[in-house]
DNA sequence: TTCTAATATTGTAATGATTACATTTTTGAT
DNA sequence: ATCAAAAATGTAATCATTACAATATTAGAA
């Protein structure tokens, strides 16, 4: 499918609506639902993981391997980190990212709700 | 303020709805846009800290001390975890937490936007 | 090839969190 | 008490995402 293919190809971690826009004018039939579908889908396969680096839109990568995601609070460009980098000054291909901040999310299932999955 | 009282009271990082509906029997002249402009206001001001967790909302925390967040992907609580969890089991106060993901997000500033800060 | 049922895709309308903005209220100094 | 600045409020807009119903496509059986 031409959405996978396009986040195989484009590590730029797109919003929904930028695969829309960018994959329109090559599938004019394309549709803004069915590229929700299928990134939900492709979610759900485990296939691509979904961002929430951003407080407006959900992004997309298509790059499994574990890394950390760093995101410019100027420009809001999203770059990709190594997972040990540390909390200070962190130069990249891309020149020097001055880190103020650091979040992280770990997701699962609690007790309970790991039982009522078994099922 | 009632809002900033509130999220150092209640460690449940909440939303905004959650605080306004929390607040508003004992203030009945709270607005909700009074909670949202406010909870930007202690964001900007590094006194409260948002969370992106959840694709849905945003939640604040009034703990600023350095610790990770694990939601359960089946009722959507939310826990604190020290930040030296592993990527596996974990027990907390709650029980057993079975950990699927790890997502770690940084933010700050790349080259050319650190330039343009310090005008 | 033709039919048909399952699946995938589409478009429109709804949802719901968040924000814009204009108005009203409160505050604090004179 | 007065008045301007600051804070709070309410309504309406925005905009990403989803629900849902309708249409199109596919693949396998006849």
């Amino acid at each position: 499918m031409a959405i996978l293919d396009y986040l195989l190809m484009n590590a730029t971690h797109p919003t929904a609506d930028t695969i829309f826009n960018d994959l329109y004018p090559s599938i004019p039939t394309l549709s803004k639902t069915t590229v929700y579908n299928t990134l939900k889908l492709l979610e759900e396969q485990g296939v691509i993981i979904s961002i929430n680096i951003d407080e407006k839109n959900v992004r997309y990568d298509g790059d499994l391997s574990d890394h950390a995601h760093f995101k410019c609070k100027g420009c809001g460009c999203i770059y990709d980190l190594p997972l040990e980098t540390r909390e200070n000054i962190h130069v990249s291909g891309v020149g020097t990212l001055i880190i103020t901040e650091c979040q992280i999310y770990y997701k699962g299932y609690c007790a309970p709700c790991y039982e009522m999955i078994q099922n």
